[in-house]
DNA sequence: GGAAATTTTTAGACAAGTCTAAATTTATAT
DNA sequence: ATATAAATTTAGACTTGTCTAAAAATTTCC
């Protein structure tokens, strides 16, 4: 497997996810960033190989080799985050882009020891959850869109949906993070938007950026 | 610049060490485990970008800014040599592999972390300096091989100057490592091997190890 | 100094991955 | 239902890095 036929198979898995649809040619071509001629020559590669199920003008799906395969690029991916934001201090807005290069090193002993040091870690940076090296995920978490929360519960951001440079930076800008407590304070309903106040401040949130908060409601202690 | 550029820009100055010779096709071709018109193919582009001078049928010398190249890439191989022997517990004959791919990942943020997340290190698992980011190493040390080593003086093991799998695999099984302190008890004039004490034992070097073996002598307290 | 051996370079080919432009299939709209 | 639009695939080409086989330059050895 190549650098190149690994990262086809992690945007399939994403596009296909969470029901494991079939993935267009187009859907693929504008997530790699190529055309769509490329992306058909590619899938008949892979078709080939075992790793993908490729129907002629229909689409494509992963064959349980290509979604085991898939699985474990993930896991590497986001253990490199966690390893570029715990332990080198970077901001989780500025990880992605180098993890995408880690995670195709080839080394079993190295993600081994990896997820050993970082004490086997479930979630990501951003939230998103682990693979185990059996490429299982963990126990799903009870989380909700910021934009269902309850007053008076208190809640922690526990993911993103949206993990785009530009979603990721406004985040920082308001000072939220992985963890950061939040409460909702009061809804404005002309334009979906609500304020909320967080462990430091009182923040106004518009719905885009609710919907896209993953919060889970925080442990009573 | 390409994983494989880099590489050889690496294998170029490793051949020139230390006084910047002239190296060969054929030696680089050895070096890098590939045939000498592939080298030629290579070379030529390489000059035709200002890393190297070639100069048909003699061989081929780095230019400044092919060696600040390759002390760049060197510096990014020892730092994570050094990652994963300190922070993930890797034996110091287990992690070139590795180190030969991660040294391509690029992110200048990522190496400037790492250096400092190390404790900007001077030195590699192997005892080999590690440039500075604007490619100066650092001022040497005061060394010898083992085989010169004088009675009654205490020395530590301060770098290795042949870094095969099968060299660092004996040193493994004789007990000795980076660091580990040795003395002269007796030379065999009839093989030139000699007994020496070390932290844990009495042991015997043949010639050949002694030749491989770089000490400094150890600091008096 | 000149024939023979060695080293190095050239010429032509191939695999991977990508592209453009053209052809084909599927979807849409009256 | 059929014409048009959109999506997808094919065909042929290009780049990077590699290879083999043959040609050219250099070194070696009487």
């Amino acid at each position: 497997m190549s650098e190149s036929t690994d990262n086809y198979l992690k945007a399939i898995f994403s596009l296909s996810e969470p029901n494991c649809e079939h993935v267009t040619t187009t859907a693929l071509a504008e997530k790699m960033q190529t055309k769509a001629s490329s992306v058909t020559d590619m899938l008949k590669k892979l078709d080939s190989r075992g790793y993908v199920k490729h129907t002629r003008y229909y689409g494509v799906a992963l064959t349980a080799k290509g979604k085991k395969q898939a699985l474990n690029i993930v896991r590497k991916h986001r253990l490199w985050e966690l390893f570029l934001v715990e332990k080198l201090g970077f901001g989780w807005n500025e990880v992605h882009e180098i993890a995408e290069q880690l995670e195709h090193v080839e080394s079993d002993a190295l993600v081994k020891k990896l997820d050993k040091y970082l004490g086997h870690p479930k979630y990501d940076p951003h939230g998103d959850p682990i693979p185990d090296a059996s490429g299982v995920l963990p126990s799903g978490r009870k989380t909700l869109s910021a934009y269902a929360m309850k007053e008076n519960e208190t809640y922690a951001i526990a993911a993103v949906s949206d993990d785009s440079e530009s979603f990721l930076n406004h985040l920082k800008s308001l000072k939220l993070q992985l963890g950061t407590a939040i409460k909702l304070l009061e809804r404005y309903p002309f334009d979906n938007s609500m304020r909320v106040e967080t462990n430091h401040a009182v923040i106004n949130l518009s719905k885009s950026v609710a919907d896209n908060l993953i919060l889970q409601k925080a442990k009573k202690r």
